[in-house]
DNA sequence: TTGTACGCGTTATCAA
DNA sequence: TTGATAACGCGTACAA
C-alpha cells in the first residue's frame, strides 16, 4: 500500500466534501449530474483505487474466501481451484490460496491467518493428518460458514461437497460382473483411510449383491502408489497359482499401473487373461499402452459446486446445510474388456 | 465478518483499557505480568481473533500478495503456484489467487481488484492477448512491487523471472548436432509469440555456428499443438521425399507428439530414421512409446524464486531491479537417439 | 504500568 | 443536492 489517492484528496481537488465524491463515485442517485461527471473525471485523471480495507472494516465484509487444501501439485485439486475460480471471480469474490502441505498443525494456522484477514467465508478439504473435529466444529459454531469438499466432516454443522466413492466402487465392479467375469482380486488401500474402506465396501457388496463369493487372499494391501500394487498383485498371483483372478478392482489408478506391470511380467495379457480397472482417472491411464478403466472424479464441477455453495451461505444466512453428493463417471477403456471390438 | 470480538470487548470485560490489552496480546514489555496473563486468558476464552483488515487500513500493509496466471489447469503453473506458496506460507504473507483466463481484460479486471485489496504486491505471467504495456508501466509507476515470470514485460521498472528459451533450444540443438546428425527440421510456432521466435532462433544459431546448412523448406509452422505438429511434419515428409531430415526439433511436446504420430504413419522409425526432440516436458513425454527428449522448464523453482524476489522488494525499497534467469533443463530420453542401449 | 486522543479511508446517518 | 459527524478495530504518541 503506497502513495495511495483517497477520497479526501479528490474532495479538496475540488472543493467539496468527501461524502459527496464517494457518493458520486457509487452511482447513488442523489447527486447533481454535473457534480458527479467532474469526480468521475478527477478520480480518473488521480488515478484513484477505492481502498476495499477501509471499505471492509466498516462494512464488515471483505468479499473474500479462504480456499484450504492439502497440496496444490496434483491435477486433482488444481482442477477444483479452477472450478472455485470460475465461480468466485463472477460473483466477485477473491480468492485466498492456501495448502496445509497435509498437515493439521498447518492447516489450524492457515485458517487463523484466514479468519484475522477476515474472509467471509471458508473452503475446505482436509488434510491425511486432521484429528480434532472440534477444532472444526469451534470455527463453525462461530458463525464463519464453511463449506467442505472432497475430504470432509460431515455433520458438524457446515455443508460438504462430495463424491460418493462407494456407489462408484460398487458400480465399476457390477459393470465387470455384467461383462461375465467370475472372480475377483481387489487391492484395496490402507485400513482406516476413509476412501479406501469405502472403495473396498463398494467393491464387497457389489459381489454380495451377486453372490459371487469372495476370496479372502484375493484381497491384498496395495497402499495408494505404483510400487505397492505391484506388489499386492505379485502376492495374489503367486497364491492363486494357476488360478489367477479374471479381473480386479485397484483402489486407485497408480496401484493398478502397479498391478498391470505385475501381470505382463507374468506373461498373462490384459483384459483377455485378467481385466483390471482403477479409481481416480490419472493423466497417464489414457495413454498407457491399454488404457485403464477408470472412475473418473468431477473436480471442476466439486470445486464449481462448492464455491455455489460457499457464497450462497454467505450471502443467505438461511441457506440449508447441505451435502451435496456428486456423481463420478466411470470411464470405460481397454483394460476392462469391456469395450466393443 | 461476523461476530467477532475486539479489543475493546475484552477491556470491558476485564475492566481495563483496549489498550493494554492490545499491549499484552502484542507482547509488549512494559505490560504487568499479571495482567497480561488475564488479558491473554481472557482474549482465548472469547475466542479472540485479531483483526487484521483494521490492522492493514492503519499499517497501510496487508502482508498479502497476487498471483495473476493465465490458466490454473496445466501442471507447470500448479508448480509454479506451488512454489510461490511455499514462499509466501514461511514469510507469512497470504496469497490472492486470479486467473485472467489469457484474456488481458480480465487480466486488468484482476489488477485492479488487487490494487482495492491493497496488496503488497502482484507476481504475474501475462495472458497471451496483453497487448497494452502502459497498461503495467502506469501501475508500477505508482510503486506497487511488481514481479513478472515466465511470460515477461521486460525494461519497465518491474523485476522479471525467466527461463532462457533461446539457450535451451540452442543447447538441444547442439546436443543432436553433437550426435552427429546433419539434416535438421524446425517445428515452428507462431511468428509473432517471443518464445517461439526465441526457440527458432535458437535452433537457427545452433546450425549456424556449426555451419549446417538450414533448408528453409524444413521449418514449418506446427502452433503449439498436437495437430498443428502433425500436419506440419506430414508437410515436411512429402517435400522432402526420400530424403527426410534426419532429425526435428519441436517448438513444444504437444507439438511433437503430433510428428511422431505423422513419422510413425510414414512407416519411418523414433530415433532409427528420425529423432526428435520436444520443448516443455509434458507430462505424457515420459510415458508415450518413444519417450520424448525435451526441455524441462522449473515451475516450481520459477514460482519460488519469483515470490522471493517480490517480497524482497516489498520489504526493502532499495531491492534491485533485476532479471532472474533460470536455467532449463535438458531430459534425454529415446526419442533423440542419444542415449546408450 | 496504564489510559486518552487521534487517525487510517470509508460509508451511514442526520442536518442543512 | 450537499456537508458534518461518527463509527468500523487497531496501534502510535503522548500524558498520567
Amino acid at each position: 500500500m503506497g502513495s495511495n489517492v483517497t477520497l479526501k484528496e479528490i474532495a479538496q481537488e475540488l472543493g467539496m466534501s468527501a461524502m459527496t465524491v464517494s457518493r458520486a463515485l457509487n452511482n447513488k442517485d442523489n447527486v447533481d449530474k454535473n457534480t458527479k461527471k467532474r469526480v468521475v473525471e478527477k478520480a480518473r485523471s488521480m488515478g484513484y483505487t477505492p481502498n476495499h480495507v477501509a471499505k471492509s472494516l466498516v462494512s464488515r465484509k471483505t468479499f473474500t474466501i479462504g480456499v484450504v487444501i492439502p497440496e496444490i501439485y496434483h491435477a486433482f485439486f488444481s482442477e477444483v481451484i479452477s472450478g472455485i475460480e470460475e465461480v468466485t471471480y463472477k460473483r466477485n469474490y477473491q480468492l485466498f490460496l492456501t495448502n496445509s502441505a497435509e498437515k493439521f498443525e498447518r492447516e489450524k494456522s492457515s485458517i487463523h491467518a484466514l479468519q484475522s484477514k477476515r474472509v467471509d467465508g471458508i473452503l475446505i478439504s482436509c488434510a491425511e493428518t486432521s484429528n480434532d473435529i472440534s477444532f472444526y466444529k469451534n470455527i463453525i459454531d462461530t458463525g464463519l460458514p464453511f463449506v467442505f469438499f472432497d475430504r470432509c466432516i460431515e455433520n458438524i454443522g457446515a455443508s460438504c461437497v462430495t463424491v460418493n466413492d462407494y456407489n462408484s466402487s460398487k458400480e465399476v465392479t457390477e459393470h465387470l460382473i455384467g461383462h461375465g467375469y467370475k472372480t475377483f482380486a481387489h487391492l484395496r488401500g490402507p485400513e482406516d483411510v476413509a476412501i479406501a474402506q469405502k472403495r473396498k465396501k463398494g467393491f464387497l457388496d457389489a459381489l454380495a449383491d451377486h453372490e459371487i463369493p469372495v476370496n479372502e487372499q484375493l484381497i491384498e494391501e496395495s497402499g495408494f502408489n505404483e510400487k505397492g500394487g505391484y506388489s499386492a498383485m505379485s502376492r495374489i498371483l503367486e497364491l492363486s497359482g494357476n488360478e489367477p483372478p479374471r479381473a480386479v478392482v485397484a483402489v486407485n489408478d497408480p496401484a493398478a499401473f502397479g498391478a498391470m506391470k505385475a501381470i505382463k511380467e507374468k506373461g498373462l495379457s490384459i483384459p483377455d487373461d485378467i481385466a483390471i480397472v482403477g479409481f481416480s482417472d490419472d493423466i497417464r491411464s489414457e495413454i498407457i499402452q491399454t488404457p485403464l478403466t477408470t472412475v473418473r472424479q468431477p473436480a471442476f464441477q466439486i470445486g464449481k459446486r462448492a464455491a455455489q455453495k460457499l457464497i450462497d451461505t454467505i450471502d443467505n444466512k438461511d441457506e440449508p446445510i447441505a451435502t451435496i453428493e456428486l456423481k463420478n463417471e466411470i470411464v470405460i477403456r481397454q483394460s476392462c474388456g469391456c469395450l466393443p471390438g
